[in-house]
RNA sequence: GGACCGGUAGUUCAGUUGGUUAGAAUGCCGGCCUGUCACGCCGGAGGUCGCGGGUUCGAGUCCCGUCCGGUCCGCCA
């Protein structure tokens, strides 16, 4: 059968009878002599056939793109003035003796070549041709070999891989659950795991001190470029280890996969405060590839008679900020509208402006509608606070802290990349001393991490100040990307029903949910934590696809449907029967098929 | 649940103010061609303009609804 991979043929192999299996990457047909590129996963090679071998010279005139052939022939180099430098094997050929068809091939539905581009819905319907491409090819193994370096290093640091439960107690908390129905428990659901956090702590419990699980994980919520309702995590966790520990083997664990799988360097991982990050990026995942930084000016506008502005400055829970832009004065009356409708997408009710004309002349050098609502010294003293040069442009931002910092810090990310300010390379960071709650819209308290996070503080502080308690989560950013997130968890029952009560759990509900965890933290459970990387978010951010159904084989579309396979689908009435469920109406019956 | 963009040949797209037979490129099919490599030349086929309704003498084009795909908000502890 195959001696070779059509790609790993070389000069070395000069002379050699070789045998290749693969596809009909392309063909050239010149009358006299036909040329067929032939493709492997290894790459190209081009074989030439002639008419002295007949008989399979006729079947190299019936070849047709994306048949399947084995060719046998010698190697042989290309003659003057036919080697092709942009090929990897350009400096050879296959002179074709036999030829064998080993299945035909369709007329592809799209030009597999990487001049078309091709729309998406028709490559996932024929995800298996999409596949073929070299694009593709190279993120999958690219994938292949991150999770490689990913096992390599956590056997070595002594993690064991252990697998944990698909089927699983469903848990309202979190996001929506994927449900399957239990046929020998009538009436009863398991719900898919939205992650494998309370069993992966049942194994330190149990003792194995170092876990970690490349791990799929379901999320019945609406989809993103860069969320799917299955992908998969790196799934962490260890015993007897603080934050600093457990953040300094998985940054080593990173870096690792840049340097072995890309041969990059990555720099220094700065920490940073939750309350800095927010302060000055309006982010908890700040992209730190370019600057435009927000500055509070709360001080200042609180001292200004214009509602917009003195309100949320002194409103305990308001902000006013700016986003200085050097050079950006350019930037028209027409795009400004564009960014304040940008920014009122998450909830910007507008975005007043200043530019900077002529600052030697002060606020007459400047042009602005809100000038007139602000005292000249007070204009003053906020220029020498931004710094401003001739050229600039400064937004303002004022509102609840919430509303600024998500308008104005999706508005900087948005400006660094309009402006073409983001650079080439990587920006590691970890964001730490995340509080512990958030206020949600009820008066309540929910997790900004996840229920099971200890706090930086003891048990009756705790309860005393909820609101301003931290937790001892991090989070690990890559270019404005959040790639993993993780905590020392609490490992103490009192302070685990402590956190129930302030989320508003109360103690039937938290047994009822949470029994089993409850009881195990009565059985000596050591002190633990851990992390989890979003696997797919790693691999498109070292891969540079934009979208994360590039980097996953058969991903689903916007409305979780696969056009693949046309999944989900209708199931029959036997199936129904023996699940015990009877469906409420069959809304979809007539638009699809039994 | 909401905002926005898109849906025309196998594919990627154009289609003017509503007006004759809906075009281009590429792919496909046939013919020619012994050194091409996104081969070339000649010829040909190929359309439910997403679907339904409406306005109009006339709709790919305007209006309403709907489906599908995408980006985002909500949501994603």
């Amino acid at each position: 059968m195959r001696s070779h991979y059509c790609g790993d043929l070389t000069t070395e192999n000069i002379d050699e009878t070789v045998t290749i299996c693969g596809w009909v990457d392309r063909r050239r047909d010149h009358g006299g002599v036909i040329f067929l590129d032939m493709r492997d996963r290894e790459g190209i090679i081009q074989v030439v056939f002639d008419p002295d071998t007949e008989e399979h010279f006729q079947r190299a005139d019936r070849v047709r793109s994306e048949y399947v052939l084995q060719v046998t022939g010698r190697v042989r180099a290309r003659g003057e003035g036919t080697v092709n430098p942009n090929m990897k094997t350009g400096e050879i050929e296959v002179l074709g003796k036999e030829l064998e068809i080993l299945n035909s091939a369709n007329t592809p539905p799209f030009q597999l070549d990487e001049y078309t581009a091709v729309g998406e819905e028709v490559r996932l319907r024929y995800r298996y041709m999409d596949l073929r491409r070299h694009e593709m090819q190279d993120r999958f193994r690219l994938r292949s070999r991150i999770t490689l370096a990913v096992r390599s290093f956590l056997d070595r640091e002594g993690f064991l891989d252990m697998e944990t439960p698909i089927l699983n107690r469903a848990t309202p908390e979190g996001a929506r659950d994927y449900l399957v129905p239990s046929r020998t428990h009538p009436g009863q659901f398991f719900a898919l795991p939205q992650s494998p956090q309370l069993f992966k702590q049942l194994l330190m419990v149990s003792g194995f001190d170092r876990y970690y699980q490349i791990a799929r994980c379901f999320r019945d919520e609406d989809l993103r470029a860069d969320r799917q309702p299955e992908f998969t995590q790196i799934d962490i966790e260890t015993s007897f280890l603080e934050e600093a520990e457990i953040m300094d083997i998985t940054e080593r664990m990173i870096r690792e996969v840049f340097s072995s799988v890309l041969d990059v360097e990555l720099p220094e991982f700065p920490h940073m405060t939750w309350a800095e990050a927010m302060d000055r990026f309006g982010s908890d995942k700040p992209d730190l590839r370019f600057g435009l930084e927000l500055v509070s000016v709360d001080d200042l506008m609180s001292q200004v008679e214009f509602k917009v502005f003195n309100g949320p400055a002194v409103d305990p829970q308001g902000r006013v900020a700016a986003l200085k832009v050097p050079g950006g004065a350019t930037i028209s009356r027409k795009e400004i509208d564009v960014y304040t409708s940008y920014i009122s997408n998450y909830g910007g009710r507008g975005l007043a402006w200043v530019k900077v004309n002529d600052i030697a002349a002060g606020v007459e050098g400047l042009q602005s509608p809100i000038l007139k609502f602000m005292p000249e010294e007070i204009v003053a003293q906020l220029m020498q606070r931004l710094e401003v040069a001739d050229g600039d442009i400064v937004f303002f931002g004022a509102d609840k802290s919430h509303v600024v910092n998500e308008s104005l810090g999706a508005l900087r990310v948005k400006l660094g990349h309009d402006l073409g300010l983001v650079q080439e390379g990587w920006a590691p960071l970890w964001v730490v001393d995340f509080p512990m709650f958030e206020a949600d819209g009820d008066g309540g308290m929910s997790p900004l991490h996840h229920p099971f996070t200890a706090p930086a503080c003891d048990v009756d502080t705790l309860k005393a100040e909820p609101a301003t308690a931290l937790s001892r989560a991090y989070d690990m950013v890559l270019n404005g990307t959040e790639l993993g997130g993780g905590s020392v968890r609490i490992h103490q029952r009192d302070m685990q029903e402590a956190v129930f009560t302030i989320l508003g759990i109360d103690e039937e509900e938290a047994r009822e949910k949470f029994g089993f965890l409850l009881d195990a933290l009565q059985y000596g459970a050591p002190p633990h934590g851990g992390l989890a990387f979003g696997l797919d978010r790693l691999v498109m951010l070292m891969t540079g696809a934009h979208s994360i159904r590039d980097v996953i084989a058969f991903p689903k579309t916007q409305t979780a449907h696969c056009v693949l396979t046309d999944a989900p689908g209708d199931v029959n009435a036997h199936q129904l029967r023996e699940l015990n469920l009877r469906l409420r109406e069959t809304p979809a019956a007539d638009s699809k098929e039994a």
